[in-house]
RNA sequence: GUGGUUGUAGCUCAGUUGGUUAGAGCGCCUGAUUGUGGUUCAGGAGGUCGUCGGUUCGAGACCGAUCUUCCACCCCA
């Protein structure tokens, strides 16, 4: 035999049991996003490299997956290129396409694109597999579905509140119960940057502080001082460290600290308005909470930050993340569109609820009924019966050989078939049929002309 | 991208300081049971020990490379 095949790194095959999960999950996030309002598209899986080049930070472009243009491309690059040895000056000769990173920067290409189609506010959703040269660890891949919901053209706040009820509503419907979104505004991280004048090292202080539960209050001093920010600026910012209190009371200690600073009032100011919002309209089983140290997310946020993190005692990185961004668009050419969006990772949220044993057992239900082929006469009239069952929308099928019994039940069993059908000589010669529950083991006989009398029990 | 870790039957895993023919449980197949699955009993099949190379009289075990898994960074869903 020739080698066993493979398949690449941080990538997976679904079994049925598992596409019938990720069905499930998908299926409910859809129906949360129509009902709010939001339209389905889909973009390619690969853009231009230079839509998405750039956008994601430094980090980000490492991650991009580059596609290799096509025919004999290195013959065409310059000898001096060649010869310097430098994949920075190289690539862009060689590669001029890239697999998307993320649906966000493909959908504010889209709109830009489409914009005189569009009517704003736009309400989209996409759920679409996404691509990052990333090294896998548990619950990180390297192809993995994003299922977002945007709305661009349109800042009214009452947005940010919207959108946290929408993950409280596909979050309840899952039955993840205890889910936590935490909620933070960039403006107050600039803020607080301004205010303790280091606004020119704003992604390395908020990097840093991003970690504060991860390596503590020590940690995240050091490594600010170690990236250039003064012992004075880190001891003005060092109320942040230990904030505590509910939403409002934290918000209320943010106003002492960012008194001086208009961005950061500003961003006070949302925040507020957006609880104040949500706890007016209340949530059902998610816990929204503030959290200044939450940082996390693409450089393109310029407003509210979002980010979920499964219920307590499940270790898993963020299930879902989102933000405002005001100027996205505009990369791309297209001005003053603010747009605000969430995502949820679908591959995530699977291996939360297989953790805590949430999916529903009927997912596991191929069929609804199995007929037991005895020979060429009795399995024809299994056909036709089944073939009734079928139009009433039962999923119904005959096992395609007469072999033994007793394996044709276990394959029912395996299948977890509720019910099996005997047809046999006997029943051929009376016109009926028997209906095993196969979980109970009771049998029931019925005739061929009514099947009604079977159907109303499934 | 940096450092570490893992890989033995379809699955989960044993396998002693290197020593004859590599094991268990579950699953699978056959029979007890020619019209009855799940339980039970008896028997059976299934492995180039991730791959390639090296050390050795001898390698599943030691060394190197490579792929993969998971973990910590980086970053992120």
């Amino acid at each position: 035999m020739p080698q066993k095949p493979s398949i690449p790194k941080g990538t997976r095959d679904f079994s049925p049991a598992e596409v019938a999960r990720r069905n499930y999950i998908i299926q409910t996030i859809k129906k949360h996003f129509e009902v709010y309002g939001f339209q389905p598209i889909e973009t390619p899986s690969f853009e231009n490299s230079d839509t998405l080049m750039g956008k994601y930070g430094e980090e980000g472009d490492r991650l991009i997956f580059k596609i290799l243009n096509s025919g004999d491309f290195i013959s065409k690059v310059d000898d001096v290129t060649y010869s310097s040895k430098k994949s920075s000056s190289l690539l862009p000769k060689i590669s001029e396409k890239a697999l998307r990173y993320d649906l966000t920067v493909p959908f504010a290409r889209y709109v830009v694109m489409h914009q005189n189609e569009i009517d704003f506010p736009f309400k989209r959703y996409q759920i679409q597999p996404v691509w990052r040269a990333d090294r896998p660890q548990k619950g990180r891949f390297r192809e993995f579905y994003q299922c977002d919901a945007d709305v661009v053209g349109a800042n009214s706040v009452l947005q940010e509140a919207e959108l946290i009820q929408l993950y409280d509503a596909v979050f309840t419907d899952l039955k993840l119960v205890g889910s936590t979104i935490k909620l933070n505004n960039r403006k107050i991280l600039s803020g607080i940057a301004e205010v303790i004048g280091a606004q020119h090292l704003l992604i390395d202080f908020t990097v840093a502080l991003d970690k504060l539960d991860k390596i503590g209050e020590e940690g995240v001093r050091k490594e600010m001082l170690a990236k250039g920010i003064s012992e004075l600026a880190i001891e003005k910012a060092a109320p942040l460290f230990t904030m505590s209190g509910s939403s409002l009371e934290q918000l209320t200690q943010l106003k002492s600290l960012l008194g001086e600073s208009e961005i950061g009032m500003q961003g006070v100011a949302e925040l507020e308005e957006i609880i104040t919002t949500v706890e007016a309209v209340g949530l059902k089983t998610a816990n929204l909470q503030v959290d200044v140290t939450l940082a996390r997310g693409l450089n393109y946020y310029t407003g509210a930050i979002f980010e979920v993190s499964a219920p307590e005692g499940v270790s898993m990185g963020s299930i879902g993340g989102g933000g405002r961004y005001d100027d996205l668009t505009g990369i791309f050419g297209l001005k003053d569109v603010s747009g605000i969006g969430i995502s949820f990772g679908l591959d995530r949220i699977y291996l939360v609820l297989e953790a805590l044993g949430l999916f529903p057992e009927h997912l596991d239900k191929s069929i609804d009924v199995l007929c037991i082929n005895f020979g060429a006469k009795e399995s024809l009239a299994s056909l036709k019966l089944i073939s009734q069952l079928r139009e009433n929308g039962i999923k119904a099928e005959v096992y395609p050989t007469a072999t033994k019994m007793q394996k044709q039940m276990k394959y029912a069993n395996n299948r977890k078939v509720p019910y099996v059908i005997l047809i046999g000589e006997q029943e051929l010669a009376n016109g009926e049929f028997v209906a095993k529950n196969m979980d109970t083991g009771e049998q029931e006989t019925y005739s061929m002309d009514s099947i009604a009398a079977f159907t109303e029990k499934l």
